[in-house]
DNA sequence: ACCGATGCTGAGCATTTGCCCAGCATTGCT
DNA sequence: AGCAATGCTGGGCAAATGCTCAGCATCGGT
């Protein structure tokens, strides 16, 4: 019962044509940019042909969505299955095109229940997977769990690069490398083997940390 | 000439209600559920007295953005003349509401270039102010704005406490604790006069800091 | 008593939207 | 040769949208 309408094979070449012209729209103009009749005129196809592959164009926002964040996981995995997971990590992170899209779902999560389900899951899993390798991480470089949590730096990291690529979009960019200096030193730091948090290493001249 | 069409009075009290609506059905449902048809029910007027009021939809994301901007640079402005601004600068900064709007606007900015225009003028200025204020309090904390820039500060304050609202919207909470209390406990070291930017206090058993 | 400014509204138009249906071609299987 | 599955499309409908226009009511000032 429930719905009669034949729709496309998943592995159909103009599904993935589809899926194509509907992320461009939305990184380029919003996901309110994003209609049956804007995404065929992208893709160069008819209008029929998306409600043909997709049910209801919340099938198609998650499958955009979906297709993404699968992909997003395991380059992410990968990266932090290398030798210096903080720096691929950030470097991961700040992705601009992959943030954009982000932040674009999450504000259509407002208003599309389904859509909100599906990214808080994958969400969770994305920062799953930082913690459990910030974890390690922090814990070699010899940095307590509770002065300094894994589930903290994990955070940090992903809300500075995605209101970094939020501001960039307005045409923005004060304080950015600033900040994003700041980050990539620390990272350094932990990484080389130099412990510390985020104490500067040249304490303006105040006397070394006295140690021993 | 260029538009013929009378305009309501500023300071007529129903343009206050459709404002009034306007916001709260953008922090609601998202910008997308802001139509002249939406607002008007939500204010229980006719949905012509929106156009009345404001020339084009544009015009009342417009108003709405202007009223909560302006009301917060002055309530940030008041915030940092305290004796403790960088709590309060926090404690503004977490407010869920304001955020929720502002990330609301954000994505608006996304499809509509006068907001996006208006958006980077504001958040130019509060950053204005917030750089001005943090950069006094790193100051007087003796720590180096060579090493860690007040502008860097305000965006980690900032960007932190958006995502988090932004992550709370979509039911998630992991973490956010952890990276709460990382934050607010580095700012109380500051304001209570312990230098020291990221370092945390109890070095896992370390001694504490030799002060005298 | 008059007039202009102001608040408001009924009616409507052109456009866009999501989605559906019936049906045509082609392709591959038997 | 026959048949089912699959890709695709012309045509359409009901709903929502932004915005306009002409006009009515009220009210403060003169």
């Amino acid at each position: 019962m429930a719905t009669r309408r034949r729709i496309g094979a998943p592995d159909a070449k103009n599904r993935a044509v589809l899926l194509d012209a509907a992320e461009r729209l939305m990184l380029e103009e919003g996901y309110a940019a994003v209609s049956s009749r804007r995404v065929a005129r992208q893709a160069g196809l008819k209008p029929q042909l998306v409600h043909y592959y997709f049910r209801t164009m919340d099938e198609l926002f998650l499958e955009v969505f979906r297709r993404r964040a699968e992909e997003g996981l395991r380059e992410q995995a990968r990266a932090l299955a290398g030798d210096r997971p903080l720096r691929a990590l950030w470097e991961f992170a700040t992705q601009p095109e992959a943030t954009g899209l982000t932040m674009e779902f999450a504000a259509l999560a407002n208003h599309r229940k389904s859509v909100r389900d599906e990214i808080a899951r994958y969400a969770e899993r994305f920062r799953a997977q930082e913690i459990q390798a910030l974890t390690g991480v922090l814990e070699r470089a010899g940095i307590s769990a509770d002065d300094c949590p894994p589930a903290a730096v994990a955070i940090f990291l992903t809300s500075l690069s995605r209101v970094v690529v939020m501001e960039k979009a307005l045409g923005m960019s004060a304080g950015h490398d600033e900040a994003f200096a700041f980050v990539e030193r620390r990272i350094h730091e932990i990484e080389s083997g130099r412990q510390s948090v985020g104490a500067p290493s040249g304490r303006t001249g105040a006397p070394p940390p006295a140690s021993g």
